[in-house]
DNA sequence: TGTACATCAGTGAACGCGCGTTCACTGATGTAC
DNA sequence: TGTACATCAGTGAACGCGCGTTCACTGATGTAC
């Protein structure tokens, strides 16, 4: 995460390289510490700091409220998963089946367990405004996405962006109904991904075919 | 709510009696307080008391905790949605244009704001058992929405409750962004109106015309 | 019906606890000359 | 380069507050005879 925070950073002199690092901390901490039964109301800024290894005043050197530092994370976490979707197009993962990429971001899912915890959960869970900060960052994966889809030339490029965001929204909740799900029940988990292939083999055939029909 | 409650009730002394109000109240004040900001997680055991006027320790008299509060809500809200969608059935809503039934759909979520908030927000920012058991009310509300459905023969039941399963799915995500809208703004909530009809209609496309190639 | 006892929903006081926030401070780092 | 002062991330103690939970209690209602 670190490094993702520096990515804008000019002038680093000692003084400005150690205050990033522990505000990295501070968020790499309160993600940390949001488990399968905590969301970010559930943790206290005296937590967030104890595990940062400040003392709990400090805080306010960085952020002015939890809230705030649950922003700063909902862009960052954002940020991170739209990397993921850039990573996969590089991979050529959709030039594969569905199934192979749908295998991925599973993968993914597996291995980045709090991030999407943090953004399935906070999606609706969330005060007003992460929610529209998630609802934001959601979008431009969406728009991400939709650039990597391969749609018959009939399908404008609104009907695109419309199956990309439906697409984007059913793999948010599955991927949130798979978290859910004890590590070792992989008879149930196989079960998810496979609802998940046909929902998403399902809005594509809804948009491929339905295009006649949105459009009278 | 009282009557809801009472449904299974048998005898009712005048104890029992003022029992379940209290019982009733105390579920009633936890909705009520839950407002834009708030979730189940952040109500505590002593404004939900204050609310329903009883002091706190009387609380224990009907619930071990707020968790277990909680699963009664749910349990609640969600006999409370099958009601809905069968009272739906009867005024014969399934028998009007998609675009109809929707309208009705989110008339009952705006008569209905902390009901549908409660059920968008818990289903997957509560805690896991919270979750669970959101996810099986909304099984139980598709298979109610299954049944209704009028769909060609050649649909197979598996292939309409998985529909059913997808529209209630949507239909809560979307509810749950149109109660963060103000109470104003009535373009934008046209624009979810217009938007869930788009979605529910592709998923009625897809599953009648993608129907061979699930089962090839 | 009347009486004596049992039940139990709700009371009110008390407790220890972790919380967010404040404040004056320290001492390492940065800056101006 | 060396010195004097400014900056400011992090300290540590203190605060008042609302919290969940406990406990012995009260008094209206129910039950057995």
């Amino acid at each position: 995460m670190n490094d993702c925070l520096l990515r804008f950073q000019a002038k680093m002199n000692k003084r400005d390289t150690q205050k990033q690092k522990t505000h990295s901390k501070l968020l790499e901490s309160a993600l940390g510490l949001m488990g399968e039964e905590k969301g970010l109301g559930d943790l206290s800024l005296r937590e967030v700091t104890a595990k940062a290894g400040i003392v709990p005043a400090a805080f306010y050197r960085h952020f002015k409220s939890m809230e705030e530092l649950g922003l700063h994370l909902v862009e960052e976490c954002g940020y991170r998963i739209q990397t993921i979707v850039g990573d996969a197009r590089n991979k050529g993962a959709y030039r594969s089946a569905l199934q192979l990429t749908i295998g991925y971001f599973f993968d993914y899912v597996t291995n980045n367990r709090s991030l999407f915890r943090f953004i399935a959960r906070e999606r609706t869970g969330g005060n007003r405004k992460i929610r529209e900060s998630i609802r934001d960052a959601m979008h431009m994966i969406a728009l991400e996405l939709a650039k990597d889809m391969r749609m018959p030339k009939s399908i404008s490029i609104q009907d695109t962006l419309f199956a990309s965001e439906l697409i984007v929204s059913i793999c948010f909740q599955m991927a949130s109904d798979y978290l859910d799900l004890d590590t070792e029940a992989h008879f149930e988990m196989r079960k998810i991904k496979v609802k998940t292939i046909k929902q998403v083999r399902l809005v594509f055939i809804g948009t491929i075919r339905g295009r006649k029909h949105r459009h009278r």
